[in-house]
DNA sequence: TTGGATGCAAACGCTTTGCATAATT
DNA sequence: AATTATGCAAAGCGTTTGCATCCAA
């Protein structure tokens, strides 16, 4: 079943079971269930992929590693970064644009917002 | 005049004097017109001082590397990352505050809105 | 048979760390 | 004298790349 050539429907896959951000080595370990013996050059090397031709989107935030997820529309989600247990999650989708931001002559491709703080878990 | 301790206000005086966020080794090129054989290692660890305590900033973008800045009050800035000539640039101060994005819960330390497209320049 | 996909390991670039030295208190 | 700061070089770590192999068309 693991044919070599299966690798990257197993990595995509996985990113739409998961439908979070994660990091290469997350997506790693979540693909190789079904593809096995599946390298992390791979992964990097398909994720880049995804990520040029718009399909997934790459989040990065101060204070923990990058991550990746599946992009389902046009959207742009926001996230949260929590300081205590360094951990980062999506918060919700939302639709709204950023028109309010723009500045003469720029063009706005998309938008990334990253919030920063202590999550439920950890404010108890 | 270089004398070996005073790398730390050389540091802290270029990136006053900059005011804009810049990496590292921009950093280090730049002081280093005051501190002639500074070493990238001292401007690391300063700057990983300086963001602990809250004074400096780090911005992580897609497509360019970590820059940092100082921080001024208790503001957050909006950041614009040029696809085409890849630079990034801080767009302006905001004061708003994103309470409209709180969820229950969850403490918001801090907000970082990032937007990629094309600036100015690119555009004509 | 030709071109693309893959795994492995080496290479790479940015960042951190160990250590000896030097400055500060 | 003890503590802190520094430069250098080595180590770390995530990511990319070269290359031989494997698979698909």
């Amino acid at each position: 079943m693991p044919s070599k050539t299966k690798q990257r429907s197993s990595i995509l896959a996985a990113l739409k079971n998961i439908d979070q951000p994660v990091t290469p080595s997350e997506l790693l370990n979540y693909a190789s269930i079904n593809s096995p013996g599946l390298g992390i050059a791979t992964v990097y090397r398909y994720l880049k992929r995804l990520v040029a031709s718009s399909q997934v989107r790459k989040i990065e935030a101060v204070g923990v590693p990058p991550h990746y997820e599946i992009i389902h529309k046009k959207d742009h989600r926001h996230f949260f970064v929590c300081y205590v247990c360094e951990k980062l999650s999506a918060i919700k989708r939302c639709y709204n644009d950023f028109k309010d931001l723009l500045i003469d002559g720029y063009k706005i491709k998309s938008c990334e917002v990253i919030i920063y703080g202590e999550c439920r878990e950890c404010s108890t």
